[in-house]
RNA sequence: GGGCGUAUAACUCAGCGGUAGAGUGCUACCUUCACACGGUAGAAGUCCCAGGUUCGAAUCCUGGUAUGCCCACCA
């Protein structure tokens, strides 16, 4: 048998077992093996991406379930798999072209596309390596990619029906422009940001003469460079100042052209001047008060940010520098009122950082808002469960407000959009596969060359992945599936679109419940990024502290709604924590001989029946606190089960029966060990595996599988079940072994230092010898007669007395003083008890076991009291 | 402008109707034959503020303060 160290190496573990546990094929699922199905599905990382914080978050809980669903019986199939990532992959790419000296144009679309793909194979295993590396239980046989070809299949099949029942469209509107990227985003890729800019003051004089005196008009701006385009003054209808103003002409300061003043509501009277340039190809605002007023539109910024032929002198300068010209041209013509400070909002592409210009532009769209209502509804009834449940308010407001979605990308990389054009008649062709020909005869059929959003593909995972649309068996038993963990931070881009394409293709929502988990911040609770330096590696971390380190502290900070502030402190915690188990199964492997195994009948007393009540009872709520997503409750639970229950009390008692133990009693603390691995194991996979090779897989009764990966959760083993012995017993002989060594301590004796000592609770008789080992005493005398001697030192515990004889040790002071201090104490807290208990009211109003157990407590504490002034008075 | 969170020990956080808990840190002591990544004993909190409900509130309600996030077209 293999001997343990004397310290957990958890980066030899750690690399050992995750080949072991795929070898065995532990974590594939088993469709026929008639056990109920339970599935979850990965939320697919990017392939560009590295292993960061909220991965190693997400994939632990991921982990800890399906392990823990797997143990319990359940067919658990945890499906993985990447994404695509439209954006953030061409990105790279293009990063290293351009570091190559060379563009994607240069290249040539097909090339750059193979380019692409090149370097997808090359970097897609980096991030399913470090899913190993955090021990991710899935099942790699049912590996996906969002562009496989049976994924990209549903993908049209999606597309083209939705076209086909007017859902899917195509159309000049207004979208947000990446001018870096050059494609078009959609509203939730948007990003705000405020930054310090000016607001010009800007004249427009009338073309008529003065009206009641005034001859001009006179709008606020933060973007002088587009008036260019503008083609009206808005006013707000109701605005008394400028009733008459409304449907002369204005001249153009700089084009001289001659445009109308409008009215209408969009328009603040309180903001500015109360007149408003109207640019409808520019903005969001103007270009719908356009197509209420019939407004022309003229486009002056092009696609790639710089101004177009329509704005004359200023053709070809970028948007900002045409800016500083127009500011300066109005300025020298006497244009230009004034200038104020002013912080406002600009739109920032989320991918790029480039400020975005909003144009108007030929894209694909989606109208969503039957699917929304579908969502919408089926949180409200319960079909889907959110926790914590306030991300319903959320999921509530943007489903009742949501735009059509614009889905089409001036992208390569991605599905290709299934529309043709044909090249002799214009017709428009939306089909799964190229068409052959034209309905005109022409065979000449040109493909839309945009991709869609990433999030379409990425919408129709949690079927996608099991063959959809064909019906797979796959899909009839995995499907729905049964929880979500996510951040709340793609709630939109991702949940509700999931939940949308699960309704409407599938007519089933595509999970039961989401767990939203929480975003893992610094130490001190800032949020990491690259900017701040403050980034904590996953992988570092696995180095430094071990992966189970990790994995345990994200674990027992997971309480659902609060972020997460990961420290060194509470990673040591955990490593501590690992190598206190570690060295717990040691001790239990020393005390072992190859005779003891799991068949040999296991030998109970009291204390035994006691460890097996504390087991018992923190394990059902580690099962409950499981089921509900209390991740952090379930292993700060079993924690102090193996750390105070097992290791400080069971252990410590146990050490004075094996010495001299029998092979029951041997046998018993096997079992408790065996099972307190069980239910670690889906928290600390790598550690526990490899204590349970050294320690449980020799002695494993036949026919149970000699991996911990695939052995079964312990809440139903028999050994639980136990009951016996008197479950006050331990708990009094704890609180008489604590006030003994209190005592030793309070007169200043050396802890090596054995004294004889005294007892008056009789039935602890038992222990006396767990009581001289652990407490250092000389003897340990259990005595009816009073304990209090001149020679003497005192303490009241579990309802009797302890004593040591402390012959010319004993500081007559410091005992007083000690008992002086504990009358204090008592007298403090049995005053707020008293005036309780002579409380009328609450005494008739309040429960009756309230009102018990506050009579139990004061009462316990009256006799305390009495005892402690007799020793005084003594 | 709306919406949603959070405020508890020096720090990071649990608890969320019956008079305060954890981890780390701190103080003193202990190398006792699983573990110094350990052990023993201990100090440490107007549970943000003000009202209210209740026999009883850190816990529920109202208002405020601070702080964080999300959404929204104020030029």
């Amino acid at each position: 048998m293999r001997e343990m160290d004397k310290a957990f190496d958890f980066r030899m573990a750690q690399t050992r077992w995750y080949e072991v546990w795929e070898a065995s094929r532990a974590f594939e699922a088993a469709p026929d093996s008639g056990r109920e199905p339970w599935s979850i599905v990965i939320p697919p990382p990017n392939i560009t991406g590295n292993l960061h914080m909220g991965h190693a978050l997400v994939n632990t809980l991921h982990d800890i379930l399906t392990r823990f669903k797997r143990a319990q019986g359940f067919d658990a199939l945890w499906v993985p798999g990447t994404d695509h990532a439209g954006i953030a992959t061409q990105m790279m790419v293009e990063r290293q072209l351009k570091a190559e000296g060379t563009d994607r144009h240069a290249l040539g679309r097909d090339a750059f596309e193979k380019r692409i793909w090149a370097w997808k194979e090359k970097n897609q295993g980096a991030i399913e390596h470090q899913l190993k590396r955090l021990g991710c239980s899935v099942d790699w046989t049912r590996n996906r990619f969002t562009l496989d070809p049976a994924l990209s299949r549903a993908v049209r099949k999606v597309f083209v029906e939705s076209f086909k029942a007017g859902r899917i469209y195509r159309g000049p509107r207004m979208i947000q422009w990446d001018p870096a990227l050059q494609t078009a985003l959609s509203d939730l890729e948007v990003k705000y940001e405020e930054r310090r800019g000016k607001l010009w003051y800007l004249r427009y004089p009338l073309v008529d003469g003065p009206v009641n005196g005034v001859t001009e008009v006179v709008v606020a701006t933060t973007r002088p460079e587009t008036m260019l385009g503008d083609t009206a003054v808005a006013v707000h209808p109701h605005d008394e100042r400028f009733q008459e103003m409304v449907g002369k002409l204005l001249e153009h300061p700089l084009t001289g052209r001659r445009i109308p003043v409008v009215a209408d509501p969009f328009v603040d009277p309180a903001f500015g001047t109360g007149c408003v340039k109207v640019t409808p190809a520019h903005d969001p605002n103007d270009f719908a008060a356009g197509q209420r007023l019939k407004l022309d539109s003229i486009t002056i910024i092009g696609f790639d940010a710089r101004m177009t032929a329509a704005a004359g002198p200023y053709a070809g300068l970028d948007r900002f520098e045409a800016r500083k010209r127009v500011v300066a041209d109005l300025d020298a013509q006497g244009f230009l009122v004034k200038v104020e400070d002013y912080t406002h909002k600009i739109s920032l592409s989320d991918r790029s950082g480039a400020v975005l210009e909003p144009l108007v532009s030929e894209q694909w769209f989606m109208n969503v808002r039957e699917a929304a209502a579908q969502a919408l509804e089926a949180v409200r009834d319960g079909r889907i469960a959110f926790t914590p449940e306030h991300h319903g308010a959320v999921w509530e407001h943007w489903l009742t407000n949501i735009q059509d979605w614009c889905i089409s990308r001036q992208l390569v990389w991605g599905h290709r959009i299934p529309a043709w054009t044909c090249d002799a008649c214009s017709r428009l062709h939306v089909e799964l596969e190229a068409p052959a020909a034209c309905g005109c005869g022409s065979t000449r059929l040109t493909q839309d060359p945009d991709t869609l959003d990433t999030w379409f593909s990425s919408a129709l995972w949690p079927f996608s992945v099991f063959g959809w649309p064909d019906q797979t068996a796959e899909l009839r038993r995995y499907y729905p599936t049964s929880v979500l963990i996510t951040g709340y931070d793609i709630l939109f881009f991702w949940v509700a679109r999931m939940a949308m394409a699960g309704l409407t293709w599938m007519g089933e929502v595509p999970f039961r419940k989401v767990y939203f988990n929480s975003l893992v911040r610094d130490a001190s609770g800032q949020k990491m990024s690259k900017t701040k330096g403050n980034v904590i590696d996953p992988l570092e971390v696995m180095e430094e502290y071990g992966t189970d380190a990790l994995r345990f502290s994200l674990a027992i900070m997971a309480a659902p709604g609060t972020d997460i502030a990961m420290s060194a402190a509470r990673l040591e915690a955990s490593r501590n924590f690992c190598n206190k188990l570690w060295n717990a199964s040691r001790f239990v492997q020393m005390n072992l001989d190859d005779s003891i195994t799991l068949a040999t009948t296991p030998e109970f007393g009291e204390a035994e029946y006691w460890m097996i009540g504390r087991m018992r009872d923190s394990l059902s709520a580690v099962t409950k606190a499981l089921e509900e997503f209390r991740f952090h409750e379930a292993s700060d639970l079993l924690y102090h089960l193996v750390w105070d229950d097992f290791c400080a009390a069971y252990i410590e008692l146990a050490k004075v029966q094996l010495l001299s133990g029998t092979a029951g009693q041997k046998a018993a603390i096997l079992h408790f060990l065996d099972i307190l691995l069980r239910a670690l194991h889906p928290f600390v996979p790598f550690l526990t595996e490899e204590i349970h090779e050294a320690v449980i897989a020799p002695r494993l009764p036949e026919g149970e599988p000699a991996l911990l990966a695939q052995r079964t959760w312990p809440l139903d083993e028999p050994t639980l079940q136990a009951t016996g012995g008197d479950p006050t017993l331990i708990p009094r002989f704890q609180e008489v072994l604590s006030a003994l060594l209190r005592l030793k301590a309070e007169q200043g004796v050396d802890p090596a230092k054995r004294v004889p000592a005294f007892c008056s609770l009789l039935e602890l008789a038992p222990f006396t010898e767990a009581l001289k080992s652990i407490a250092r005493l000389d003897s340990v005398s259990f005595t009816g007669d009073e304990l209090t001697t001149p020679t003497r030192a005192v303490a009241l515990a579990a309802g009797g007395a302890v004593a040591l004889e402390l012959a010319g040790l004993k500081d007559p002071i410091a005992e007083k003083a000690k008992l002086e201090k504990e009358l204090a104490k008592l007298e403090k807290e049995l005053e707020p008890l008293r005036a309780r208990l002579a409380d009328d009211s609450f005494i008739t109003k309040a429960p009756e076991a309230a009102v018990a157990k506050l009579r139990g407590q004061a009462e316990e504490k009256e006799q305390r009291l009495a005892q402690v002034q007799a020793l005084l008075g003594a």
